[in-house]
DNA sequence: TGTACATCAGTGAACGCGCGTTCACTGATGTAC
DNA sequence: TGTACATCAGTGAACGCGCGTTCACTGATGTAC
């Protein structure tokens, strides 16, 4: 009967992220409630408190797990496109697909801060650096010439473009183009990022 | 001795503004505090109730007054430069610029979100579509071939881009490049995109 | 100009609420024999 | 296998704190005569 306890405990940290993940996808990072994840959870308030060290433990694993459900998408979409321009591209509309059905998953990623003086821990840090990797390579072969320092530069300033123009439409009112015009607009954007470079 | 009530009431409205912006430039849009802001601008808690609804409104002001500030700085930057490309290119660099010098006031401006059922009032609304047309217009001179409508469309999505890239670098701490880097990738960015739309 | 009264801005202590976190207690799991 | 004891996870009421907002009171400004 030995690990009944380790058991219970792994049922328990995961009990937690669903209904934290719960909580999240219907009513955003803000939502996000010490005592109703418990209920949720279907445990204690205290609970919560022997698995993580606080709620913000809590929310960085949920978004650990958001930014894995994104990366599984990317690399399926860099899989099926054949060029590395149309890779590109299909990683832009992925992006903007993802966060458009997960919306409020998406901002936690972005909104949520760490208390002061408690660092982002290393195993977060690398999950994000791991997404770009999708970016670089593409890039890297559209550009052979450029070296893997600079496209990894190259990288994050176009996924940081695509990012404004995805964050500017989800998250906000203003300045809000219709989804339509928007898939549209963004196709055209990178494919003239493509055409500029060469 | 007509209208002191109507003077010492515009006094503490700017009183009050003045207190906002100085906390909110030291501390951010999260260091706002209406006990801080009273005792700074002289006057008791409940009078900035006096002048204010609430809280919301005070910060709406001051982000207004931080849009107006980038308007005068991206208006400067227009002026200056010659051709359509460099305007754009100027507009681009002074956004960055504004981001860094003012990473609090800039970030408020993104991060703060009124209070359900309280939609933002029209003439907040008015004020961030005027900072657009400094970027529409060089845009349409470039691409006289493209309707207005079009302009107004790529000039938010050009827009939106360069903030992305801005915010990521100011902001947050990951996937940030040296400030210099920024700089030379900021500019070959905007280029690219030029190069690309003829 | 001066006086009496009315009004309304300004005051700040107190209220209220949300919410993360703690901690003395309990009961389930693990260990020793 | 069974019993006695030890340990530690789980509990949830209570704590603490921050902070926006209110409201009965006061005193300055405006008005009437």
């Amino acid at each position: 009967m030995v690990g009944k306890r380790e058991e219970k405990r792994a049922a328990l940290l995961k009990a937690l992220i669903d209904a934290a993940a719960g909580v999240m996808k219907q009513s955003g990072l803000g939502g996000v409630r010490a005592r109703d994840i418990a209920k949720d959870a279907g445990c204690a308030l205290g609970s919560l408190y022997t698995v993580f060290d606080d709620i913000d433990e809590l929310i960085l694993n949920v978004n650990a797990r958001t930014l894995d459900d994104l990366g599984a998408k990317l690399e399926m979409a860099v899989k099926k496109a054949k060029s590395p321009s149309t890779r590109l591209l299909a990683l832009a509309k992925t992006y903007l697909s993802f966060a458009r059905n997960n919306p409020n998953m998406w901002a936690a990623l972005f909104d949520h801060r760490m208390p002061p003086d408690s660092p982002i821990p290393d195993w977060y840090l690398d999950k994000q650096k791991v997404l770009f990797e999708h970016v670089t390579k593409p890039l890297s072969d559209i550009r052979p010439d450029i070296n893997a320092r600079q496209a990894a530069i190259q990288a994050r300033v176009i996924f940081t473009a695509v990012h404004g123009i995805v964050a500017i439409n989800v998250q906000h009112r203003f300045l809000k183009l219709p989804d339509k015009e928007l898939d549209v607009e963004l196709e055209r954007f990178i494919k003239t990022h493509i055409n500029g470079m060469s």
